[in-house]
DNA sequence: ATTGATTATTTCAACGTTGAGATAAAAGCA
DNA sequence: TGCTTTTATCTCAACGTTGAAATAATCAAT
């Protein structure tokens, strides 16, 4: 037992309690999603900085990401992405002008379907990516290089499991 | 084993292991990160549109929730929300105007620090926060109620575990 | 008391996203 | 072959945030 070592949501939590007592019995959900909210913008910022020190917004990081494992010919179509990105469809043509500006990404419309448009990784942004994709993923070993890597699976298994309650079984 | 019910982040990490098999063993953290990611996302969007239903910015909701939970008299300063929101201060002028506007807050500066503002809720903030609050607890209920309490109770331990070790320990 | 540093908020231009509408191509169906 | 519906992307104005500069008040130190 023991509060010893609350985080924030316990504060959070602990400030209902007092004001609204009435609601005590209901706070349950903030435990989890009051926790899931603030790491999400803990890690974002984490990320969105990491990004920035390497030119790059974080919005096109995800881009360059999700094309390298997508695997050859690292093409998508723009609605791919949007998908993938869970963003709406003028965010996708703005990050991807951006990124043919820089040179990162390439428009290729020769499919069949010629309304579609093939966003290809170009051969710079395969060099890029496969780099920041090494330091990415030490970076991101480092913000939980205290929480440690046992917990880290229990953890993983659990937010799963809520994932897949949630629906999210699949990229597309 | 089996990965019978695998999650959105399973599949990209299957992506990664295929294209990039010289960081198999670098991956660890993308299960709890990636997640944690998505779970973001997900919930963000979930309780946009439930502010969105009441003709609030998610932002909006933030300064409310914040300042009723703060208790008697119902006023915090710019700074304070500052914080507690972790937006920058432009941001937290352009709501308070917003809501100004609406009539759910009010400006006050008569404290013996004039540099300070005051932003306190209006009899109408305070009504509106605690329907709201009640039926957004309800939501939040609903939105784990496949995942299951007891396993929320679980979840949120290992949750309150890793925002201690990132430092989140306190509001302010 | 005066000067300099610090703290609190506001202002404002730049930026990225949203979301509806426009454009264009493909698919379904008569 | 036409006509309608659907699908894919782009356009663009509105919106909220960012972040630096401006304004204003307090604090610290001599």
């Amino acid at each position: 037992m023991g509060d010893a070592s609350g985080d924030a949501v316990d504060a959070i939590i602990g400030q209902w309690e007092a004001e609204r007592p009435d609601l005590a019995d209901d706070l349950w959900p903030v435990q989890v999603i009051g926790r899931l909210q603030r790491l999400g913008w803990i890690l974002e910022k984490e990320i969105k900085a990491f990004a920035a020190e390497r030119g790059l917004e974080l919005g096109e990081f995800d881009i360059l990401t999700t094309l390298q494992r997508s695997g050859p010919p690292y093409e998508l179509t723009a609605g791919a992405f949007r998908k993938a990105a869970m963003v709406t469809s003028g965010a996708i043509t703005n990050r991807i002008d951006r990124m043919e500006a820089k040179g990162l990404v390439e428009r290729v419309r020769d499919t069949g379907d010629r309304r579609a448009v093939k966003i290809r990784l170009t051969e710079r942004g395969h060099e890029v990516t496969r780099t920041f994709m090494k330091e990415h993923l030490a970076n991101e070993a480092r913000i939980l290089a205290d929480f440690g890597r046992e917990d880290a699976g229990e953890l993983a298994a659990k937010l799963r499991t809520l994932l897949v309650t949630l629906g999210d079984t699949s990229i597309k």
